[in-house]
DNA sequence: GCCAACGTTGGC
DNA sequence: GCCAACGTTGGC
């Protein structure tokens, strides 16, 4: 997110259009993305990019796919203005919305986009402070909206606001997550990186980790094992 | 502030 | 479809 970066602030009492349920209060989070101004036109899909994966659509990965039981969500806790729009969204602005809870918009990247597609309700993610100070894992967030049209892609003055998305055909979508725990202390990046670095060499649960292997990604996935080996942590003195 | 990694754009 | 140029992410 970006990752995060983001954090208007908005709340638009009504906006929302039908589509955001009861759950969302327009808080904005976001959380890595960029500022939006891409263009693609026509085709829209273009697929694939780079590495590995399938940039748009799918995401299979072979033919088995995977399935992730947690995911990873970064954003911003420090100020950090993007077209005049503060993106700061720390995990304490979260637990100042209400109900503790706010719509992760702003992401304009098709992975990340597609890993939120697939989200499902009481899915618990881990809250990741990147771009600053200290980044690393500061909390514990759980999805409460399946994704949805992230209205931001409309709004031109929004700072990741979208001119090639259509409203007959929305490009970007949303879930809405709620603050559920700090971790017992926060996990610094260094020190996961450690651990990465041993495990990728003789093997162990975050030899894969996508922090790592796909570092720039704002909203990542994690397999069951990443996500209880990194909970591990939270009882040993680091 | 630097810059490596990598995603996107768009000409050809 | 290739690929160079360009833009963004995000650690350091």
């Amino acid at each position: 997110m970006s990752s995060p970066r983001r954090k208007r602030s908005r709340m638009e009492p009504m906006d929302a259009k039908k589509d955001s349920a009861e759950t969302s209060q327009h808080v904005k989070v976001p959380v890595s993305k960029k500022p939006a101004k891409s263009k693609v036109k026509g085709p829209a899909a273009r697929r694939k990019s780079s590495t590995k994966g399938s940039a748009n659509e799918d995401d299979y990965e072979g033919a088995k796919k995977v399935e992730y039981s947690n995911w990873l969500m970064k954003s911003e806790p420090e100020s950090r203005l993007e077209n005049g729009v503060d993106m700061k969204f720390g995990i304490e602005d979260l637990k100042m919305q209400p109900k503790q809870t706010a719509c992760w918009d702003g992401v304009r990247n098709y992975q990340a986009r597609n890993f939120m597609r697939d989200m499902k309700v009481g899915q618990e993610a881990f809250f990741y402070h990147s771009n600053c100070k200290e980044p690393g894992i500061a909390g514990i967030i759980k999805i409460v909206k399946a994704a949805y049209v992230d209205h931001t892609q409309f709004d031109k003055k929004d700072s990741h606001y979208d001119p090639s998305s259509q409203e007959e055909n929305p490009k970007w979508s949303m879930v809405d997550v709620q603050f559920v725990r700090m971790t017992k202390r926060f996990i610094p990046l260094a020190e996961l990186k450690v651990y990465y670095q041993e495990h990728a060499a003789t093997g162990g649960p975050l030899k894969n980790m996508a922090l790592f292997t796909r570092s720039r990604l704002s909203v990542q996935p994690l397999i069951k094992e990443e996500f209880e080996f990194i909970l591990s942590l939270e009882d040993k003195d680091s």
